[in-house]
DNA sequence: ACGTAGCTGAGTACGCTGTACGCAAGCCAG
DNA sequence: CTGGCTTGCGTACAGCGTACTCAGCTACGT
């Protein structure tokens, strides 16, 4: 007591919740602990907050206001530069915040308002730039947004609980030569210092985003 | 026992787990729950399988083997037929078990020797349809991959238990027009029957498959 | 100044989870 | 028949989300 917390908003409590997340992981994150972070008993939390699952919406949707597109600091942005603005500052949040590609797992990507600002750019991006209609243009956005939270998705480290698995899987072990009778074409992969870009989750998703784009630019 | 378990073999285990994870889903899935289904005691399991997440890890394994690429029966595919092929399997097998999107999530997808196989099938379609060396080829499927993986996550009806979540999203609400004072371009898509296309998951990874293909080709 | 209504935080408790540990029963070799 | 070894089971523990109840403070009408 003794005024310690200034008065537990809902604020104060996600703010919690993402130091939390941040530190300790997804799977770490129960409502005790967000408590015991506050120095609050675990209860007290549900005066402000409906239930765990509103919470991680409530802090997805706070990081993400973290980390903005530049929707009005750069209006004048073409279509590749802000489908790599935007691929930039999701893979900046992941990197800050990892629980939040999970997060997107599971309440079924939020589409708050702010989110559907964020798409509405990119749509007017490649309506401007490709001569697109809005139907065409939603659809490139979408597979751009889909396209980088399967890379991060695949890239996370250890998402729940599992610290028993050692490295980023076994493609890593066939490139450095540590698998036995790979298949035919694979093998050629043993030892070769351009595949170890394949296990950089962020080359992986320019290079990805760069054939997508080469497809929206063919038609 | 009366001889009413045949022996309770981790096949058997898996095989309860994947019906289990099948009819209530992923968030459901327990240890008690799938001891229960094989009308045995939760410990027996702990004699057959090291714990929960390598059980996962074989369910992950086992359902892939019931859907196989078809690498050896038709041996002679171009790389667009197989590209084709395995998105159509992939989501054949979301379809009929759509916890495994969440399952390649958390043991960081298993790149099994199987799962080996299937990328240097993918790999040897590139190389030979495409003239691409080892490393390009599979960026190439792995894109390819996460994709597909990026679509079916973000379109996972209820992932873990949230069932207060009505529809596919706040996407599908603007089309409907249930959205008031939506985005300038995004206004556009209310109403629009096309637009509804891209809140079908399978249409929408056809659509970024063919993007991706045509930036395949252009090089 | 005082009574009171309402808000806030905390405690207890329930049912669920994964699983470490130890014990009992059956099978098979000697 | 006897001893080991395998297999299944029951108990127990720590942790989870959260429904329900109650104590204490705040603020306001009178």
């Amino acid at each position: 007591m003794a005024a310690e917390h200034p008065k537990l908003t809902v604020a104060l409590i996600v703010d919690a919740a993402i130091a939390v997340a941040d530190r300790d992981g997804m799977g770490a994150l129960s409502m005790r602990r967000i408590a015991d972070e506050l120095g609050v008993g675990a209860m007290s939390l549900y005066r402000h907050v409906a239930g765990k699952d509103t919470l991680i919406e409530e802090m997805t949707v706070e990081v993400g206001r973290r980390f903005p597109y530049p929707i009005d600091t750069e209006p004048a942005l073409g279509w590749r530069e802000r489908v790599a603005a935007a691929t930039a500052v999701d893979w900046e949040l992941y990197q800050h915040h990892p629980w939040v590609v999970q997060a997107y797992t599971s309440p079924r990507y939020g589409f708050s308002i702010e989110s559907l600002r964020c798409l509405d750019w990119l749509v007017g991006g490649f309506m401007d730039g490709l001569g697109v209609d809005v139907e065409v243009a939603t659809g490139m956005s979408l597979t751009v947004w889909s396209y980088v939270n399967g890379v991060a998705l695949a890239a996370l480290p250890g998402l729940t609980l599992d610290a028993d698995y050692d490295g980023p899987g076994g493609l890593a072990d066939l490139i450095e030569g540590r698998v036995t009778d790979p298949p035919p074409h694979l093998a050629g992969l043993a030892g070769s210092a351009r595949a170890r870009e394949l296990t950089d989750p962020r080359a992986r998703i320019d290079r990805g985003i760069a054939w997508l784009c080469s497809g929206f630019a063919a038609g």
